[in-house]
RNA sequence: GCGCCCGUAGCUCAGCUGGAUAGAGCACCGGACUUCUAAUCCGGAUGUCGCAGGUUCGAAUCCUGCCGGGCGCGCCA
């Protein structure tokens, strides 16, 4: 159960009784009645700004309806005590009994605690990494699939039904180059000598395996033949290596997308072609000449007739081309067939994870997504921000010239998998990040992964000294949850549950603002509660979890950092890390 | 020139889609260990929320205009 929910629907029963014995009018609007945690925790435990928000409809003072709110309020099983406050606000003190049975949600939901109805049986598509399939990820890719990843997992836990998607940008002039580059490679397996890599192809030594492996298969059979033979299989073959090569990659990051998406496709199966001929249908197709950019004209700029997509009429600033000069069709067109294709397969629900830099690209492209599904379905671009690496306090400089990108695979060899992915979701995606080998390799407190599996990890050894100490003690999930809550009175202890019975709301609201930082910054509070009340415990060994000659009482603080556990694990679940039993 | 993002404590950043006296961590000072893992915890102070208006019961949050920083701006993907 989600506590402030729970109140929120009680407060509104209230109003409606007060409407019905004529106290207040019939017919109020109640969507931005509000219950919430008040800032200060003196001033109970939730707060609504009901009287504040009726008072204009209803034509009284605030202090008034929250009187006559208030006094129904206090009436309710759930409510200790019910205080007017400031202008109007209700803080409503909740009982011991009511938090305590949120401990037990917990304990009977396991990892399932925080589930959420929020987007039942809706559909999403989330389309992340998408990295040209010219070789192995690098940073600059990780902190997307991250980002991406975590989004999937939190959008699924409020109910979507989450389809996660890969475009693979296989049809531009570069997979020519990367035939090309694989083609020399292929020369080099079959003992060829060929001296230093020409300017313009890819020099990486990922393509050796690939040019070995086509030399395998195929033998001596293309060469000496002219490049337009080989050249089409050339680009299959590479693809298909670099592919492969991505998806190991994001398979040590834990990531597996379900659809990989070739743009490639859209170019051979007339895909292109039929999107396009819907939006022509809706006349939003035309030839024109585009004005050149104000202030800053490109030197070999020239006016020239181009076909144009309408997307001015759907909130960008201009039309935009979807076909080059020779004819053949822009990013852009293929990417339109692309997100056509996911309106086809029935999505209503798209979000869209690119790098800042691509951020001019956002307006053209939601365009095309109102204008082909005549506006019934939404695109949510996220943006990730650079990372920068930091080692030994200095920036670690990387240029694609000189070779020495940091590839994903380097870094989650270095500092684990658990940990790049704890890291990357410690900022807003689209505020710039940090990543600090040094504190990312810190067994402190200053390094946040390490902070909540600590917590996780002393949990489960009190769990494990118990079975020890006190093994005939049933302290299994379900025996904890009919545990005698009533043993826990200490205010650190209530504080650990009413936090505990946040999880729900914490996730609904990350989930609506689409950013799973949010569940890095609650685990990290909820570790914090933990340790402060484990060191408790130590100043004061009546508070300690386990007290052997006091079998009911360990059971009930058994019971409660179980729920700890779970709420742990269940947030760190959305971010892909994995709990740790031990460190 | 235009568009998007950003500007919060000395530093790094949160801020629950408009709530009460704006919060953490770092750094600095002082305390707690024969501990269920001190790899932790407790206490101590700091702000023109970039600036100026506006919207309203109420603004760091929404709107407008400036200032400052980042990214982007036809035939790259």
């Amino acid at each position: 159960m989600n506590p402030f929910t729970y109140i929120r629907e009680q407060v509104i029963a209230m109003v409606g009784s007060l409407a019905d014995d004529g106290v207040l009018p019939a017919g109020l609007d109640l969507s931005n009645l509000a219950v919430e945690a008040p800032r200060d925790s003196s001033h109970g435990d939730v707060a609504t700004n009901a009287a504040l928000v009726l008072t204009k409809q209803a034509g009284m003072k605030p202090r008034d309806i929250a009187a006559a709110l208030a006094e129904r309020l206090a009436g309710l099983g759930e409510v200790a005590a019910a205080e007017i406050a400031g202008p109007g606000f209700i803080n409503l003190r909740l009982s011991a009994e009511f938090w305590r049975a949120r401990l037990g949600d917990v304990l009977r939901s396991g990892i399932a605690y925080g589930d959420s109805q929020m987007a039942a049986g809706e559909k999403i598509n989330i389309e992340y990494v998408s990295a040209n399939p010219t070789g192995p990820l690098h940073i600059g890719h990780v902190r997307g699939a991250v980002y991406g990843d975590a989004l999937a997992n939190l959008l699924a836990k409020v109910g979507y039904t989450v389809c996660k998607e890969y475009y693979i940008n296989d049809a531009g002039a570069q997979v020519d180059v990367l035939a090309r580059s694989l083609h020399l490679r292929y020369r080099e397996a079959l003992g060829e000598a060929i001296g230093d890599i020409p300017e313009g192809l890819y020099p990486g030594d990922y393509l050796v395996p690939a040019g070995q492996a086509m030399a395998d298969r195929d033998g001596d059979k293309w060469l000496g033949l002219a490049e337009a033979d080989w050249l089409a299989e050339f680009r299959r073959f590479a693809v298909s290596a670099m592919m492969d090569l991505v998806r190991g990659d994001l398979a040590s990051l834990g990531i597996e997308q379900q659809v990989f998406f070739s743009e490639d496709s859209l170019h051979s199966d007339g895909g292109i072609d039929s999107a396009l001929a819907a939006l022509q249908k809706k006349d939003l197709i035309y030839t024109g000449i585009l004005e050149p950019p104000k202030g800053k004209t490109p030197d070999d700029w020239e006016p020239r007739p181009q076909t144009l997509f309408k997307a001015s009429q759907f909130g960008d600033d201009v039309d935009r081309p979807l076909q080059k000069s020779d004819g053949s069709w822009t990013y852009f067109a293929a990417d339109i067939a692309y997100h056509h294709n996911k309106v086809e397969r029935g999505y209503r629900q798209m979000v869209d994870v690119w790098g800042a830099d691509h951020g001019g690209y956002i307006k053209r492209m939601k365009a095309a997504v109102r204008a082909l599904s005549d506006d019934q379905a939404n695109l949510d671009v996220r943006l990730c921000q650079m990372v920068r690496l930091l080692r030994g306090g200095q920036v670690v400089r990387m240029s694609k010239r000189a070779g020495n990108f940091v590839t994903l695979r380097e870094l989650v060899d270095e500092v684990g998998r658990d940990v790049v992915r704890f890291m990357m979701l410690t900022r807003k995606n689209d505020a710039p990040l940090d990543f600090d080998f040094d504190v990312a390799m810190e067994q402190s407190k200053d390094n946040p992964v390490f902070y909540v599996q600590y917590a996780h990890a002393r949990i489960r050894s009190v769990l494990r000294r118990v079975a020890e100490e006190l093994p005939e003690l049933p302290r299994e999930p379900e025996n904890l949850a009919g545990a005698d809550l009533n043993r826990l009175t200490d205010s650190a202890e209530m504080e650990l549950i009413k936090q505990l019975a946040s999880w729900p709301r914490a996730v609904e609201i990350a989930a609506l603002a689409r950013e799973p930082h949010r569940i890095a910054f609650y685990l990290n509070e909820l570790a914090s509660a933990f340790h402060a009340l484990w060191n408790k415990g130590n100043a004061e060994p009546q508070l300690r979890f386990i007290i052997v000659e006091d079998r009911d009482l360990t059971q009930a603080r058994l019971a409660l950092i179980q729920g700890v556990a779970f709420v742990l694990a269940s947030g760190l679940a959305i971010m892909g890390v994995e709990p740790v039993e031990a460190m």
